[in-house]
RNA sequence: GGCCCGUUCGUCUAUCGGUUAGGACACCAGGUUUUCAACCUGGGAAGAGGGGUUCGACUCCCCUACGGGCUGCCA
């Protein structure tokens, strides 16, 4: 059987459509994907990647693109947190479709779809306590039996109904099976007789997410769920839910989750859990979108590519079914390749941002144009934003040049004397690469010593540091009054 | 425990029954070099194990092992 392209959807489809009518139709129609982060933290890397196939597969197809907060969870969720996730989907660039949608904001719909699915017989009133199921549970588990609950209310005459608070299950089917015709993971089967009847609306009256999630869904008109394939067996589930109240099932693609280096779940303990921690350690926003692209997307032998092109070949026939391992020396390579690929002052403009967000002193004006003009040999050597700031020292910081203890060692007495003499060979002649080159090598020559050797001491004078762009283009962008200042001010 | 998913170089992956199993990052060696970055050349490096099916399996099926997910009035 093919891994992809199966053709029967839910056997539970509604009875106007055939699964196969469904099925095209779902695929045919304009896409809309979502989002749908619990606001109970920082944004994780993981649902930042989430974020990106989704907005990938929608915009790369004229769709829509929508983020939901699933904020039902009152205790957990907090406005940092949905601030937090708002701010890494903008950072990365994810632009989303309208408003972001409050999930809790809906209560009443999910409420009212509750009482619709009571209403039609596909759901019932239950009055287990929430006690007596944990003594069920824990029963079951010490004789090691089947912990799946079955409510005695299923079918349960409404006359005998207690007057007391009830939570509302899905009656769901006890025999037969549920395949979802996943796009990642081919057709999976859930025999029916072992999923439970889910809690719905709580005895609170609050949904819970596996009723939320499909309500959003449909009534956010939601084509496609791209998500973690930890909500692979959601989706039987969800699928009920669809079927039971007549809607379209989307289209499903459960995505691997990606663990840390070292092939464990990613955790605090790997230092980057969290999209704002990528910002502050300095990786550039196209260069994050073409890593965790790739982490666990193929489009052939391509590694390097733009946005544009991500766009333009994302698919879900390319996402693996493997979990994949981050792996932060790829991307700081592909972040290397990005910088060097930027735009001058677009690249300006990102770092001032990595600047604000790491709580970094700003840029002065002076200092703006002074990275402007050696960007263009800054970002051929920097794989991060603070790389490139070491790299852009020599320009940015004003005179004297304080040398570091590496560089102070390239300043000794000789050198010192050679660079005394330096200055008046540089003092009228026309400040290009060409004319300075031949000056400098021959100024190396007459002091008996191979450029190498003089370009440490100059290097020194200008930059203080020893990583730097090469020593003509620091004179190019010094400047001749400011190389000259320099020199003298270390001879 | 039950159900479900996964397993190709260290890592990300290509392969969609017939390849000397390819690429990228990383690594090692050499070269280039003006520091850093980059660059050039070369190298080592993989189908978890076992059964099938087939003229032929990395590819299809089964079992095992390992990893992961779900099994909540969390999402």
């Amino acid at each position: 059987m093919p891994r992809h392209g199966a053709k029967h959807t839910s056997i539970l489809v509604s009875e106007r459509l055939t699964p196969a009518m469904s099925a095209a139709r779902r695929e045919d129609r304009p896409v809309v994907t979502r989002i749908a982060p619990s606001p109970t933290g920082y944004m994780h890397i993981g649902t930042a990647r989430t974020a990106l196939f989704n907005w990938l597969f929608a915009r790369g197809r004229g769709g829509k693109f929508l983020l939901r907060i699933e904020d039902t969870d009152r205790e957990r969720s907090s406005p940092e947190a949905t601030a937090a996730i708002l701010k890494g989907m903008t950072w990365l660039g994810l632009d989303w479709d309208g408003e972001a949608v409050s999930q809790f904001d809906q209560k009443d719909r999910h409420a009212a779809v509750a009482h619709e699915m009571l209403a039609k017989g596909a759901a019932y009133k239950c009055f287990s306590t929430q006690e007596e199921i944990e003594a069920f549970r824990q029963a079951a588990t010490a004789e090691k039996r089947s912990t799946l609950f079955h409510s005695p209310w299923r079918d349960a005459d409404p006359a005998t109904h207690p007057d007391a608070p009830y939570a509302i299950r899905m009656k769901a089917p006890q025999t037969g099976e549920t395949v979802i015709d996943d796009k990642v993971q081919g057709a999976v089967t859930f025999r029916n007789d072992l999923l439970d009847d889910m809690i719905v609306l709580r005895s609170d009256g609050t949904p819970t997410y596996m009723l939320a999630v499909v309500v959003d869904d449909h009534d956010m008109g939601v084509t496609h769920v791209i998500r973690g394939d930890d909500h692979l067996a959601n989706a039987a589930r969800q699928t009920m839910v669809y079927d039971a109240m007549g809607w379209q099932v989307p289209v499903w693609a459960h995505i691997p989750l990606i663990f840390g280096p070292d092939g464990k779940k990613l955790s605090k303990r790997h230092g980057a859990t969290g999209v704002e921690e990528y910002q502050i350690m300095g990786y550039p926003a196209a260069g994050m979108r073409n890593y965790l692209t790739r982490l666990g997307w193929s489009h052939g032998d391509d590694e390097f590519f733009t946005t544009g092109q991500a766009l333009e070949w994302f698919n879900l026939e390319g996402i693996g079914r493997a979990t994949a391992r981050l792996d932060f020396k790829k991307l700081e390579n592909l972040c290397g390749q990005h910088i060097a690929a930027s735009d001058d002052a677009a690249l300006l403009h990102e770092l001032e941002a990595f600047l604000a967000a790491s709580g970094k002193t700003k840029l002065t004006s002076a200092q703006r144009h002074k990275l402007l003009a050696g960007m263009y040999c800054l970002k051929e050597r920097a794989k991060t934003f603070p790389e490139l700031i070491e790299k852009a020292e020599f320009a940015l910081n004003d005179r004297p040049v304080l040398p570091d203890v590496a560089s102070a060692k390239s300043l000794d007495v000789v050198s010192r004397g050679i660079l005394e003499t330096l200055p008046p060979r540089l003092q009228s002649v026309s400040w290009t690469k060409q004319t300075l080159e031949p000056i400098l090598t021959e100024h190396a020559a007459a002091n008996g010593i191979g450029f190498g050797k003089l370009a440490a001491p100059i290097r020194a004078a200008l930059a203080g540091r020893s990583a730097t762009p090469s020593v003509y283009d620091m004179m190019l962008v010094l400047g001749r009054d400011e190389t000259i200042a320099r020199l003298q001010d270390a001879a």
